[in-house]
DNA sequence: GTCCTTGCTGTACGATCGTTCAGTAAGGAC
DNA sequence: GTCCTTACTGAACGATCGTACAGCAAGGAC
């Protein structure tokens, strides 16, 4: 799957009326009205007019006919490669979440080794583009609304996420092999690190204009770091029903 | 304002069509077919409406038509009582925040005298409903989808927030007289426990199961004392256009 | 060239949306 | 009791929604 492909070339959005030389004077080689295309590509042609028509026009982007007008075909085609258009919905959301978290897991991975560096590089990737953009909160909060009532977004959802936690939680099991001990388990403090990644993400989002990238890295680096200094470890008190994972 | 309002009795919902003996057998003292009300006290409702058919319906409880059927009245009545839909929207957000924001800092306030104690009492109240509720994530992410393109929602968004913020500034200021200095500068102390709250909140709304409220508070009272722990001040370098505020 | 597959178009349909408005009736003033 | 104000109702409007489907046409097979 390639990358990088978030905005898309292709649809112009001012398409479906030809102008009039095409039409009137059917002189010469006389140009196709349309493009074949295979299912495969049109497919993703479609989906990524999805993520586009988001970022357009938010919540309102999501009709067929803006889907369809952004990616410059008919109405009728999204019925013709999706029997709903709940299921292009769910595709876009999946390729949505699996471009971002691939991009910042790239990075990590391409990291001079060790804990920290890999950290570091990941800290990087998460606050800059095309991660830290305000038209990312757009499309995700616009996903996020068709949560509590689409079973197809539940499920892309809860499988993209426990990649993101995963990658969380091996980096800070190779700064607990470096380092010793922590703090916390490894999974309250892969909690505690997602937590502060988001946060600070949605903040900035919000209001670009409250700090800097820069300032938001050091603030997780700093956290790292009070996880990684050697204080007494914290113990939550034990209740009723313990988490399952 | 009173509050603890926000699950309204009145709005049964399955209004609207009166029982065949009370249009039919027109006899004795006659029920009349609607209360009035005072324009102030049927706005509330109306505002309780809404907010109870976000939490009920998601996005699709935005209508006018299931928030008129949830109050129990005509769907004419919003329009008489509002100017447009969007008017009612941006209220019912307003007063939403206010209640929620309004608990917390009750609860800060009261709380025994002592920096620490504040803001144990603060995420306390934080980590427990009615803030920690799943329905709470519903409706505020419906209010967030129509941020982008809604100035009404911008403004109401851009007050409660600050008041969040301030509330949090505050008590880490009291902490810092306290403690002596802070890790970091007021405001990115502020900023990262902001953050770390509201990730911790995020997390836990998405999947309950993750881990306990208790596990979320421990957090961030841990991210607390690093805080006032005596290393190092951080210092952030600096960059082409430092932040306002 | 002709044929065939099928990607694609675009109208049509019923449902639901926000808003309007003419009319009804609740309930206090008197 | 009568009158009057106005909270309230509910049908109707045009716009827009998702989906269906009959027909057009691109472009490879031959």
């Amino acid at each position: 799957m390639p990358r990088a492909r978030f905005f898309p070339t292709s649809g112009a959005g001012d398409c479906g009326a030809l102008p009039d030389a095409a039409r009137t004077a059917a002189v010469s080689p006389r140009k196709p009205r349309f493009e074949r295309q295979l299912p495969q590509e049109r497919r993703q042609a479609l989906i990524d007019a999805t993520i586009e028509s988001l970022k357009r026009y938010g919540h309102e982007g999501l009709s067929v006919r803006r889907i369809s007008a952004q990616a410059g075909v008919s109405i009728g085609l999204i019925n013709h490669h999706f029997p709903k258009k709940d299921t292009l919905i769910a595709q876009a959301y999946r390729y949505f979440n699996s471009e971002l978290v691939g991009g910042v897991r790239a990075a990590a991975l391409q990291a001079p080794a060790g804990a920290r560096a890999r950290l570091r590089a990941f800290f990087r990737a998460t606050f800059s583009p095309p991660n830290l953009d305000r038209d990312v909160l757009t499309v995700w909060v616009v996903f996020w609304s068709l949560y509590r009532h689409s079973p197809e977004i539940q499920k892309v959802h809860g499988e993209t996420y426990r990649e993101h936690v995963d990658l969380v939680r091996s980096m800070l099991a190779d700064l607990a092999a470096e380092a010793g001990k922590l703090r916390f388990s490894l999974r309250l403090a892969a909690i505690g690190l997602t937590a502060m990644i988001d946060g600070l993400w949605l903040e900035w989002c919000l209001d670009p204009g409250n700090f800097r990238p820069a300032e938001a890295i050091a603030l997780c680096e700093s956290w790292v770091d009070s996880l990684s200094a050697d204080t007494t470890h914290v113990d939550i008190p034990a209740e009723a029903s313990p988490p399952s994972r």
